[in-house]
RNA sequence: GGCGACGUGGCCGAGUGGUUAGGCGCGGGUCUGCAAAACCCGUCACACCGGUUCGAUUCCGGUCGUCGCCUCCA
């Protein structure tokens, strides 16, 4: 039995979807105003592992993720850009589905634009209007705080407690301080559409609540996003959606915590950031992937380079242990283990202790002469549903051996010149010419190929 | 001020009412011509103060501290 975090329920409860054997997903994508950073990564890889792990188990798993492609943040930056809102909204996009592919994260089922959803967005303000709890008023629309007496059963926040600290701000028309918008009429030379109420584009909050119930209907099982979100944004979902279907919205709600850099919240706004882009180019996304697993995904992480170099220490000895042995039937105790981790809140922390227990347990096996197979294909088997191969290895750089050949006498400078190296190498040990042998393992050696020497003879490794 | 999360060894980071998490680093050892890899041993932790208990790092209360949200944010 899968047992959840469940933000709304204060609790980790059992999870009992609507329907069984079937799991709808929403997740809050991006705003694709500015390049991706580690948190955007961190997120998409949370509820990637949510998903592939619940996949795992059997369960048909549908998967959404938006993307908000029009709001102020988008057009202020496109204005600064010398650009149209749409042709950065698409770069960027592009940004952050190159940043999930290299940290292997599976592309959702259904992927919504905001833009491509207005006739839906304007059905729902019309219900909210309809029923008595949204208003428009001089070219916007609002959406009633108070006419929604649960207001605030996600984030524990009354309207009451809410009320300071809330301003409205010039050339708004809102009735109350804590009405939110859900339509925006145009300024001129932003972008619009034609509406009942005039010009306009769409608020933020009202994007994901038409998105979602269209793709997973008006209640659905899980919807995830950063634990930023959980005020306002998911709290005003849960009041339109709710409010204009009568049903519950999502029955779970997960929430990652946020990535820090030296303390304080990675975030656009505050410029304390580190690109994405930066990273995957540099290390590939297996390390900060392993990174993020290795935390739960309700902690909030710290990130640092000397982190991401551990984690690819850590990958180095994974992969060592899977090219000593070919995987077999996978060990069906440690599968156990994994769903018993798994099934606690998908416990990825604990998920990777075992993985490198099996590593060295397997190893162990291997010292001593015995069979390892059935702990490599446990170690294939999480390896798959944790989704480390899918994410990317740094890409290689050249091979630079042609010096280092021509001095031994061989021609050519690609890969193909270390076996005949490692071969002239194994000469020069056998007839004890040690310092010879020396040479070459450390000539390979600065061009990034260490050498390890076995029982089966040697191999080498690009570092 | 309000709401929420959290304080674990040199570092990262799980977990538990009484018995080894794991990774990295460091020290020692096995193996090896040497090294690397692998394995073994060690590095004897749980913010502070009370309380419950035969026994608390684990439960309860308080103190201090950190972080997030309360405006856009994964």
């Amino acid at each position: 039995m899968v047992r959840l975090n469940s933000t709304i329920h204060r609790a980790v409860v059992p999870f009992e979807p609507r329907d069984e054997g079937k799991v709808g997903i929403y997740v809050c994508g991006p705003t694709v105003q500015s390049e991706p950073h580690v948190g955007h990564g961190r997120s998409a890889v949370a509820f990637d592992v949510i998903r592939r792990y619940l996949a795992w188990r059997g369960f048909d798993v549908t998967y959404v993720r938006n993307v908000t492609d029009i709001e102020d943040k988008i057009i202020a930056a496109a204005a600064e850009a010398g650009e149209s809102v749409d042709v950065l909204a698409v770069r960027m996009a592009e940004r952050f589905a190159n940043g999930y592919k290299a940290l292997g994260v599976v592309e959702p089922d259904i992927e919504p634009k905001a833009t491509e959803h207005i006739p839906e967005i304007i059905e729902l303000i019309q219900t909210l209007i309809d029923r008595g709890l949204a208003y428009a008023a001089g070219g916007d629309v609002y959406f009633s705080v108070r006419a929604d007496e649960r207001y605030g059963r996600l984030s524990g926040r009354k309207p009451d407690e809410l009320r300071a600290g809330y301003r409205i701000e010039v050339g708004e028309s809102k009735h109350d301080p804590l009405d939110f918008t859900l339509w925006k009429g145009a300024k001129p030379g932003e972008p619009w559409w034609d509406s009942p109420w005039g010009p306009g584009r769409p608020g933020w909050h009202i994007e994901c609540s038409a998105m979602a119930s269209k793709y997973l209907g008006d209640g659905f099982d899980i919807h995830g996003g950063g634990t930023d979100l959980i005020f306002p944004h998911h709290e005003n979902e849960i009041a339109q959606s709710e409010g204009a279907s009568g049903e519950t919205f999502a029955k779970y709600w997960l929430h990652n915590g946020m990535v820090n850099l030296g303390g304080e919240k990675m975030a656009k706004s505050t410029g304390v950031l580190v690109d994405l882009a930066s990273i995957a180019e540099k290390h590939g996304g297996r390390p900060l992937r392993l990174l993020f697993l290795r935390a739960h995904y309700r902690s909030p992480i710290e990130y640092s380079d000397e982190l991401l170099a551990e984690a690819e220490d850590a990958l180095d000895r994974l992969q060592r242990f899977r090219d000593r042995v070919t995987a077999g039937e996978p060990d069906a105790g440690a599968l156990n283990r994994f769903r018993e981790m798994m099934d606690d809140d998908f416990a990825t922390p604990e998920a990777v202790s075992l993985l490198f227990d099996l590593v060295r347990d397997g190893n162990r096996l291997l010292d001593d002469g015995g069979d390892a197979s059935a702990i490599a294909g446990a170690v294939e088997e999480i390896v798959g549903v944790l989704g480390l191969d899918d994410a990317s290895l740094p890409a290689e750089t050249a091979l630079d051996l042609g010096d280092l050949a021509a001095r031994h006498g061989l021609a050519g400078g690609g890969p193909e010149v270390i076996d005949q190296l490692i071969r002239l190498r194994a000469k020069a040990r056998e007839e004890r010419r040690f310092d010879d042998a020396d040479a070459i393992r450390e000539g390979l050696e600065e061009a990034g190929v260490i050498l390890e020497d076995g029982p089966d003879g040697t191999r080498w490794l690009r570092r």
